[in-house]
DNA sequence: ACCTGAACACCGTTCAAGT
DNA sequence: ACCTGAACACCGTTCAAGT
């Protein structure tokens, strides 16, 4: 061991899982979900690689526990709602989702590594929990709650929300425009659309043509109504 | 060279990124996205790894192009519909989309991969497009059609359809039950949930009471009917 | 034109060893 | 109890070289 390693090590708080996590999740905020490596993790710990190991089982366990770091993140975001849910089930679920999008746009990356999770997340099972407790309140029967989660996380085609969206949105819109210009006979409908939308709005760019924040709410609301409607039909 | 590489190299003919596309997918429906590697795509091509880079710049390249080959199978696939979309918009869309579904389902792999993409794939513009196509022709506004093309892609929460998913639905299942065991007083709403919705089912066995292609469906039809109503409402 | 082989920086992880 | 260091198998990629 060098001195100045020493140095390093005594002059910190014992790792502990939880420091761990935390410290991955700042590292992706930083970085990105590429840069969490053990070795840069550990670089950001003030600490060897492989002394992560002796917290954390492998990277598998990191990954889990860091999902699991966010969501009681959520749950934690959630505990702050005012919406009663006695009072109108339609409003207090609203209400959380647009709370946990709310976590979910501090960490980028979060969502991709959630869904790539294989794993369940003891908070995030807390979370959902939660949710279906607020439709067991509002008079769902356990059938329509269980297909409202499927709804809810359900997804008919892949990606389309990401299809203009980038860290950058000035750089991904512009390289979505360059590349509908070069397929832009193959593509006639969405060139249309796009042309009479980005003219509606401000005539003098092109930028923020998709306001990410309404079209979620947009698509949730539709979703929300939905649900309503079955509920009431039952 | 060896001669044993030599004899291997002139049986097959010369590699081409089409050829490289194909030979990955393959791969990929056998081992999964992670065995998808440069050398073991090579092995697979009968062929050093470093020869793959004379047809594919590099690894992001040659994800782009499996994303790609995927969206003109789905394309393909889309080609052999039979409702007729000036009839029945929402009976056209709700074809297409079910026959994109099915060609994902020969490739477990790809939704995820889908999802982690910035770069945006032709053949998937091209079936976008057709969508977009289908709703014009039913009378959508330009504005609508973004809405929907948005809500049909959107996720109000993260990974809910692959709470209970797995490629062995056994196991995950088995494993899904003792998590919930293990924190069943956490998450009293969803037990009940599922005690009820299992002991509905057939009796003697839990397994399977997630119908994915219902559940599927259901969410689907619940957002197209919103979409039909907005369309109305105009 | 098409493919190879050695080499480099980086990765997760093992194991034995330090304090 | 907590951390380190060397080592191993594997990864994407470079570059110069073969045919």
């Amino acid at each position: 061991m060098t001195p100045k390693a020493a140095t390093r090590a005594q002059a910190r708080a014992p790792l502990s899982p939880e420091r761990v996590f935390a410290a991955a999740i700042s590292l992706a905020d930083r970085a990105g979900l590429g840069a969490l490596t053990m070795r840069r993790l550990a670089d950001e710990l003030g600490v060897e690689a492989m002394s992560i190991y002796y917290h954390v089982e492998n990277k598998d366990a990191l990954l889990d526990g860091v999902v699991d770091a966010i969501g009681q993140r959520i749950v934690a975001a959630g505990a702050t709602a005012t919406r009663d849910p006695a009072d109108d089930w339609q409003a207090a679920i609203r209400e959380r989702i647009l709370i946990a999008r709310s976590v979910l746009l501090d960490h980028k990356w979060a969502p991709e590594l959630l869904e790539s999770r294989t794993n369940i997340s003891p908070a995030m099972m807390v979370w959902f929990d939660q949710l279906a407790g607020i439709m067991v309140a509002g008079s769902f029967s356990y059938d329509l709650v269980h297909h409202a989660m499927h709804t809810l996380g359900s997804r008919a085609v892949g990606f389309v929300q990401e299809l203009f969206d980038d860290d950058d949105p000035q750089s991904a819109e512009d390289q979505s425009m360059a590349m509908l210009e070069q397929y832009a006979e193959m593509v006639p409908n969405i060139v249309a659309m796009l042309s009479e939308i980005t003219h509606a709005g401000d005539p003098d760019t092109t930028l923020g043509f998709c306001d990410d924040q309404f079209e979620f709410e947009f698509a949730l609301d539709l979703i929300l109504d939905g649900l309503e409607r079955k509920r009431q039909a039952q």
